[in-house]
DNA sequence: GTCTATAAACCGATAGAC
DNA sequence: GTCTATCGGTTTATAGAC
């Protein structure tokens, strides 16, 4: 009868692996979760391991086929990848759990991560051009930076956690445009200033 | 006979927790990696969780007194932050995962990093002083950038597990001199080119 | 201190009724 | 499609011999 049991089941298994990690999520809670038997959730996925495969392809959208060219453009980039890594965080945070269950759910990871970071060395490329961040002081200094951001992007929430008894209230924002803001020509500062100054 | 049975406990324990992380690693496992029984295990820790926390005691020596004061003491603390994240990967890779094992583990945790981060705070603020970085563009920039440093401390090794098909062998000092250089005044670049042409 | 043996619970996967 | 029942294996933790 219903024809979205298999959506339930997709939905609650990456709620519990988000929160829990693969090993710690068993296919009893899944089902529970889902409101469903156990057996039934074995007609529709026999082993545990499909169940995380088919969540990585129906969570594995293409990215946007234009790379950010403006500071604004840039701003909800930034806003849309953390987004991201908090929706699917069982994909990003455990990834090297991910990674031992199978070969291929490894090259979809190898793959994505790639993919995000040409991505950023376009988005970055533009926006030299464009007159918003200065040159390079260096052949390779913004590649280091867009590592330093991608890890950034990925580990902030857990590391929010880490430091939540300071009592400064840490921004993912804030965060990443502070260590962006010395690369910025003054268009790009006066860009900038006009964007934060709206919230 | 061997009081040394708990240090070898331990040491199998690290071992195994840093490849596969604390539920990838049964009490079993790590009794066979100690060469002694099950039983015998149980009985120098009775809970699994007693390990790690025993684990995190050992590995919990206080940070040097005088943080760095020169670029070659800062490039020191890198090579000693690479290494000590390698060596305890279990408590830095997986600290989502150990923090839900008990309280008292999270709070371990915490209070490792701040210690970290203050640490790199009084180092930055004497290398400042010292005519070796430049003055703060804007009020807290050291600080995000430190967040971001410690991020790359402790993320990278994954992170370079994950981009391992690209070409270019990626290298941990390189990579977080490359996101401080523009950071450095003439003094301080002088001086790390010295460095980096030493090796 | 170290061991073997085992209890009690949980795991993923399967079989079969409806 | 959905369910209950169960198999074979593994887990942590305990009991007791030596």
């Amino acid at each position: 009868m219903r024809r979205d049991t298999r959506q339930a089941i997709l939905q609650a298994a990456r709620e519990l692996f988000n929160r829990h990690g693969y090993d710690g999520v068993s296919v009893r809670d899944i089902a529970r979760a889902a409101g469903i038997s156990k057996g039934n959730l074995t007609y529709h996925f026999s082993r545990k391991e499909d169940i995380v495969a088919a969540l990585l392809e129906s969570d594995s959208a293409p990215l946007p086929p234009a790379a950010p060219g403006t500071i604004r453009e840039l701003d909800t980039m930034f806003t849309d990848m953390q987004k991201t890594v908090e929706a699917q965080s069982y994909f990003f945070l455990h990834h090297a759990q991910l990674s031992q269950i199978s070969e291929t759910i490894f090259h979809t990871q190898s793959r994505r991560y790639r993919a995000m970071l040409a991505h950023l060395q376009e988005a970055f490329c533009r926006l030299r051009s464009n007159g918003f961040f200065r040159p390079e002081l260096f052949s390779g200094e913004y590649d280091r930076l867009i590592n330093g951001l991608y890890m950034q992007a990925v580990y902030w929430a857990p590391f929010e956690r880490l430091q939540k008894s300071v009592s400064r209230r840490p921004d993912f924002r804030r965060q990443v445009w502070g260590t962006l803001y010395h690369l910025l020509t003054d268009k790009g500062r006066a860009e900038l200033g006009q964007i934060l100054a709206l919230d």
